[in-house]
DNA sequence: GTACGATACGGAGGCCCCCGCCAGTTAGCA
DNA sequence: TGCTAACTGGCGGGGGCCTCCGTATCGTAC
């Protein structure tokens, strides 16, 4: 499959994702793919013929820490305190998307498609944090109703909401602490 | 002041007000002024001069509804149940963020103004909702580092990560629970 | 080493959007 | 009624996204 393709067609794509990581990191999820392809030094057909849409590129640019995040997921399943392990991927989440510019609406708009798209960056997020969820679940050390998704989401909506803030990284782990412990549980 | 403009003009902001309040339903927070000032059968700078800068716009779209907003809190400041109180006001925003398509970008975006600003849709919420929030601290029902400011960032978050959800308004109620309850707490 | 088919490339054009400037027009006052 | 200033709408520039299509390049078979 990936062998059928042409050699610098593979070697555009690995170009174009470099500079589209950068664009992304400094513009955030609206980069101009125009520009991208400007700075890669190839035609905009180019750009849009590798990513179809800017959903894709965006997956593509976050894979990796997808991909680390999931890996990280699946050594803390083994932690001696489920809650604290579950409160530490949240917490690295957090980080992730607080300070990765785009990387929350990527995975904001991931939603929308089908849940069972393996491709989606939130359905692969979900996915390998559900055993964290279950093992804190029969743990009791979490609500009974809550979905590894339920939590992808609220960690993604306080990274949009506190986007704009200045120090959105420490505004967003304060937020995700009294998530944690519940903002109507009394003192 | 208001008096000092001409007739036409306060004409045609109120037409263009009304045909931004349908487009920013039906597009969300980035509706084509262009379009606008078309359905509206005016110029694009005639609805750049009335509201400069999509922001100007959003918030007086917007405007009624942070208006009930803030008077539904000053009549929930003297219910019985300073908890129940707060949780109603915060399921009403809930309800106005989480239906009202731009509305969440419109408060998260606002935030990103310097704070003191007297026009900021976030801010007139924050303030409006302040009494509440320290009623309830001061039944003990709310942890005490919570503030106002807070609680809007938490529920504009819910909104704009459920944003794209299939029911968003129910989606987002629940996370509003969980939020409310704690994800940590155990069951 | 060459010639061929398939594959990928990139520039041009269409469409839309936001923005700022302009002279014309109209409302309100004397 | 006539004047003045505020208000108006159209136009052009700059940019972005997307599609089409002729062309250059790659990989292979001879």
């Amino acid at each position: 499959m990936a062998d059928q393709q042409r050699a610098d067609a593979r070697r555009n794509y690995a170009r174009i994702l470099a500079v589209a990581e950068q664009e992304v990191a400094a513009h955030g999820a609206d980069a101009s793919l125009e520009r991208i392809a400007r700075v890669a030094g190839v035609g905009s057909a180019t750009v849009r013929r590798h990513f179809p849409g800017r959903r894709a590129l965006l997956r593509a640019v976050f894979a990796e820490r997808i991909e680390a995040l999931s890996a990280r997921a699946a050594a803390l399943t083994d932690a001696a305190d489920p809650a604290a392990a579950l409160r530490d991927w949240l917490a690295a989440l957090t980080d992730y998307a607080a300070s990765a510019r785009g990387m929350a609406d990527a995975l904001a708009q991931d939603r929308l498609t089908e849940p069972e798209d393996v491709q989606s960056c939130a359905a692969k997020l979900a996915g390998a944090l559900e055993p964290l969820v279950e093992r804190a679940a029969r743990a009791g050390a979490v609500t009974a109703d809550v979905t590894a998704a339920d939590l992808i989401t609220l960690v993604t909506g306080i990274a949009l909401a506190t986007e704009h803030h200045p120090d959105p990284a420490a505004e967003a782990h304060r937020l995700l602490d009294l998530t944690w412990r519940g903002t109507g549980s009394a003192a």
